[in-house]
DNA sequence: TATAATACTTCATCAGATTGAATTATTCAC
DNA sequence: GTGAATAATTCAATCTGATGAAGTATTATA
């Protein structure tokens, strides 16, 4: 299997995986990708949000409603600028979604476990450049709208 | 970085990448997934697209409906069953599709290249068990609605 | 051959999310 | 301090895609 193949095929498992969770949780993709955004931020303005998004702030507002309605993420007031409303995750009291990552991490370290150092480095250094040039290509692909 | 969070990282710009990718072919990021189930399958029935989309015959029609109007994908009789349709992906006249991956390959082989015959071997490993774990894991997901 | 079952399509309807304009609250610039 | 700009929200209108029932064509069964 070439590394083009290879690439799609995993695109296409981790895009349909995604999906699944989302349908699971009872969010729509949109908003659990959302979700995904802000879990990886740490936490950000709603505008900020609306830029990563594409969408628009009253987009975003109703968006972070859901979320904020089915307990995955809560607003909190920006010190700093009181116009500002930071969107964060709260996993806290979300036991399915935690359940669902321990089942996928089960699986993994069934057999990443079986890699030595020098294996796991390679395959660190493999996802890490792979995630760069994707965040590189979305973001030139935006630009290009 | 951790297994667990370096998965997430992937996993989010993938999505994020192939959600880019729909908006720049002028497709939802439903009709985007569904033609990379096309492609990946090489060709497969209505029905058979609805059961892997989870979705009802009637949705499948008019999704292929888009997706054949952008020209992304085409209808074929199926020569031994009439009243199916085959739906398979039409690459050939869509260079914009082949331009954003070619863009996308050639970041890629940037970095692949400096890897030796033995890492590339670790890498597919970990990419074909990975991609594994996401089916078996989606699967059991779709199960459990 | 008549009947039932299958595969897809069509159509009317519905639910959901997105948009744009107007509104409120806050901060910045002069 | 006043006016302009910024950040988010609300609301009405709209758009998109999904659903379910009915319809057409084809194949399987008896």
């Amino acid at each position: 299997m070439d590394g083009a193949r290879m690439g799609w095929e995993l695109s296409t498992a981790v895009v349909l995986f995604h999906e699944a969770v989302a349908r699971k949780l009872g969010l729509s993709a949109v908003d659990h990708k959302a979700l995904g955004v802000i879990t990886r931020s740490g936490g950000l303005t709603a505008g900020a949000l609306a830029g990563e998004l594409g969408m628009n702030a009253s987009a975003v507002t109703a968006l972070v409603g859901r979320l904020e309605r089915a307990g995955y993420a809560r607003r909190v007031a920006d010190p700093a600028d009181r116009r500002r409303v930071l969107v964060e995750a709260d996993p806290g009291n979300r036991p399915d979604l935690a359940g669902i990552f321990a089942d996928l991490g089960a699986d993994m370290n069934a057999f990443m476990s079986r890699y030595d150092a020098r294996e796991l480095a390679t395959i660190a250094d493999y996802v890490t450049r792979t995630v760069e040039v994707l965040r590189k290509r979305t973001e030139a692909l935006q630009q290009s709208l």
